[in-house]
DNA sequence: GCGACAG
DNA sequence: ATCTTGTCGC
């Protein structure tokens, strides 16, 4: 990954990038592994801790799990997530034995300011489908959906009324997740996914945000 | 100038 | 993201 040295080197590296993102899914897509992607940030120590969980779509299965820490290297600025967290995400990725059909991010993809979310970074820097699946809203304003694990509502800029992304209830009554294409996917296909993912209704986020989060927890914290 | 602001 | 125990609710 091209690192940055400041906040206006990182955006034209952005602007670039962006040119490059595709918005469908390959030929015959059909997922079997689906990687999880998460890092954990140790301040006093100044290290990121990456985790990547391979699971197995049908069986939801961890089929393969990696990890990798390196220096904290770019501040948290809202728009940049990437040139924090994918630099060590990089690493652990590639210390991976298999390669995984499509990737989710606990971030933003296409519903970022300038159109260019760590979900859109991390799927042209793996070459690989990518789809962002975040906790909170970055920009962008949802309509009210219904209460019922399925339900979805579109994410939209106020300014242009653009389709940023979806909100996806995963759970009855729960907060939404949002949803976004990173690169090689749709909206439709992402949502399917990540239903998959968060079978059953049980859990918020899907299983591969929650496994690669506590993996990268665990590796933090030593184990 | 004033808010908003992924993780 | 991170600091942190118990606690209210389904």
């Amino acid at each position: 990954m091209e690192p940055a040295r400041s906040v206006a080197e990182a955006r034209q590296i952005q602007e670039r990038l962006r040119e490059r993102l595709v918005f469908r899914p390959p030929r015959g897509f059909k997922p079997r592994v689906v990687a999880g992607a998460d890092v954990a940030f140790d301040k006093a120590r100044n290290l990121a801790f990456a985790a990547v969980v391979l699971i197995e779509l049908d069986s939801l299965e961890t089929v393969e799990t990696a990890t990798a820490a390196l220096p904290i290297s770019f501040p948290y600025v809202p728009g940049y997530l990437s040139f924090r967290e994918l630099p060590a995400l990089v690493a652990a990725w590639e210390s991976l034995r298999q390669r995984p059909d499509v990737a989710v991010l606990d971030a933003h993809g296409y519903a970022h300011p300038r159109r260019m979310g760590l979900a859109c970074h991390a799927g042209l820097e793996f070459g690989l489908p990518a789809i962002g699946c975040a906790k909170s809203i970055l920009c962008g304003e949802v309509g009210e959906l219904a209460e019922e694990r399925g339900a979805r509502a579109p994410l939209v800029d106020p300014k242009s009324g653009e389709e940023l992304g979806w909100a996806l209830r995963t759970r009855d009554r729960v907060r939404p997740v949002y949803l976004s294409v990173g690169h090689l996917i749709d909206l439709p296909t992402a949502a399917e996914l990540i239903l998959r993912l968060a079978p059953g209704g049980r859990y918020r986020f899907p299983e591969t945000t929650r496994r690669a989060d506590r993996l990268a927890a665990e590796y933090k914290s030593g184990g």
